[in-house]
RNA sequence: GGUGGCGUAGCCAAGUGGUAAGGCCAGAGUCUGCAAAACUCUUAUGCGUCGGUUCGAUUCCGACCGCCACCUCCA
């Protein structure tokens, strides 16, 4: 069975299939850029990712937009606070939030178009819902007709009256029905504005995603991803404004991502409660990070607290440490003479691959493809432990698996286990000879001598380990 | 009030109509000069509660309890 995706919008699990075979179209609604993202934020673009990572690795050319908004009431607001100007500080928070994403091992989208830089594009979008009579003006404001879409409410699954029901707050009395919602806003006092035929102002939220989105990646997605908060009213007002101008679906599979809890509540940035990724990056490297947040499965809430980074922090430490002993393994080229433990080793390697892709396939089930990776790393270190003979192929066939799994999934970094920067060189030899010196000391039994070194080198965040081919070296943080 | 979701071992988290993956932590042991790593064993007759369907339910149905979220800006 091939891959399957769970659609907010039939509330079914269904078989993925592009409208293109030939190119996967993902659109991702990116953050507000008035401060720096949380790892709640993090999650969704994590999920973005690993979405667009395993369907790379299925064979698929995928094409990823995600974007930035770059103008709102909390910008202007944000921005008047901090005295600058709305565009620095969405410049600011938004090449923040590029690299916040990158640190976290976040490949960057394809295309992150702001909202500023498609206000042309809004503005035709806009035009033609006027033109088709959904859409009116009032005193240089355009608001979207919500009556003229019939199916509106088909991705929250809403009723009209529900919505009427729900509609509260300072309710526009100029508006024609409650639930009609902003296409542009006419221009306040002080506020950036742009012009437009219907007088100088700014775009309303959601316009932005339907032109943006159209514009990059056709009138028809493949795949829409987003924090499921917001699922009404930003994802159905997307619909309602695609579908009625294009008469096309807008997305073909809704992907909803849910939310990232702190102590039991959401974390949220109006909670307050948020903790900040670059902060957790900071403090825990950044497959540590990912890992915690592909735990669980991306449609179950996730709870962050003290301890869950440590967790995470203790199932890398097993991961890599099992990759350090497969290091010397590099080929599956050696024609081994493969024994009952090899070959059962190898079958295990086998399984681990097709787990690990039923996982994926089943709404890209990330806590049961890590399960799949632990359970062949349990066989590979009994492996190593129990048998004699060096089964190079088999070995280096299993080191493969998991680095390529891992490597969808980003919690393999192969960087860790080299030595990076031009001193690299001098400092293997330094070791080395520090090694030959204990060695040395060891034969002796000099064990004063021999548990100095040690203890010293790992003050030095270098970590020796005995084994009975001899002293290993890594760097610990 | 409307809509959706969750409740599985000390903690986190998969999962299936036929008897519970994986990770963390903890205890005991093996290996080692010691350490580290690794390995072995131990840890839910039990999957919120009560009923029902079934030969059989944690898995399906119903009721109830508890928690969370959306309906208003937030990924």
């Amino acid at each position: 069975m091939g891959l399957q995706i769970y659609n907010s919008l039939s509330r079914k699990l269904e078989d993925f299939a592009p409208l293109n075979a030939e190119r996967v179209t993902i659109y991702n609604c990116g953050p507000t850029v008035y401060d720096y993202i949380h790892m709640g934020n993090a999650r969704t673009a994590l999920v973005t990712d690993i979405i667009r990572r395993y369907l790379t690795h299925k064979g698929y050319n995928v094409k990823l937009a995600q974007n930035l908004t770059d103008i709102d009431d909390k910008i202007i607001a944000r921005a008047a606070e901090l005295g600058i100007s709305e565009k620095q500080l969405a410049q600011q928070r938004g090449d923040a939030f590029l690299e916040d994403s990158l640190r976290l091992g976040i490949q960057p989208a394809d295309v992150h178009p702001k909202a500023t830089e498609h206000i042309p594009e809004m503005l035709t979008l806009i035009q033609r819902l006027i033109d088709k009579g959904a859409a009116y003006v009032i005193d240089g404001s355009v608001y979207y007709r919500v009556n003229a879409f019939a199916e509106y409410g088909k991705l929250s699954h809403r009723k009209p009256e529900d919505l009427l029901a729900g509609a509260r707050v300072e309710i526009d009395e100029r508006k024609e029905d409650p639930r009609d919602f902003d296409l542009w806003k006419a221009a306040k006092p002080g506020e950036p504005t742009w012009d437009s035929p219907w007088g100088k102002g700014r775009p309303g939220w959601h316009i932005e995603c339907s032109a943006m989105a159209m514009k990059h990646l056709g009138e028809t997605l493949d795949m829409h991803v987003a924090g499921e908060d917001l699922l009404f009213p930003h994802n159905e007002n997307e619909i309602a404004q695609s579908e009625l101008a294009t008469g096309k679906p807008f997305a073909r599979y809704w992907v909803h991502v849910a939310f990232l809890k702190i102590d039991g509540r959401r974390m949220g940035k109006s909670e307050r409660n948020f903790i900040l990724l670059r902060d957790a990056l900071d403090n825990y490297p950044t497959e540590v990070i990912r890992h915690f947040l592909i735990s669980a499965q991306y449609r179950h809430p996730l709870d962050y607290n003290p301890e869950s980074l440590a967790k995470s922090e203790g199932a890398l430490r097993r991961l890599n440490n099992c990759l350090a002993a497969l290091e010397t393994y590099q080929t599956a080229d050696a024609a081994d003479v493969e024994g009952e433990a090899e070959t059962a080793l190898r079958n295990a390697t086998l399984q681990m691959k097709a787990d690990f892709q039923a996982a994926m396939d089943a709404d890209f089930n990330t806590a049961r493809a890590l399960g799949a990776i632990f359970t062949l790393i349990g066989a590979v270190n009994r492996f190593i432990q129990q048998t004699e003979t060096d089964a190079a192929a088999v070995l280096a066939h299993a080191r493969e698996a998991l680095i390529e799994t891992c490597g969808v999934l980003g919690i393999y970094n192969a960087q860790d286990s080299d030595v990076q920067d031009d001193s690299g060189e001098m400092l293997t030899h330094l070791v080395t000879l520090l090694l030959d010196i204990r060695q040395d000391a060891r034969q002796r039994k000099d064990w004063e001598t021999s548990d100095k070194i040690r203890d010293r080198m790992k003050e030095l965040n270098i970590e020796i380990q005995d084994t009975r081919q001899g002293a290993t070296w890594k760097f610990i943080s």
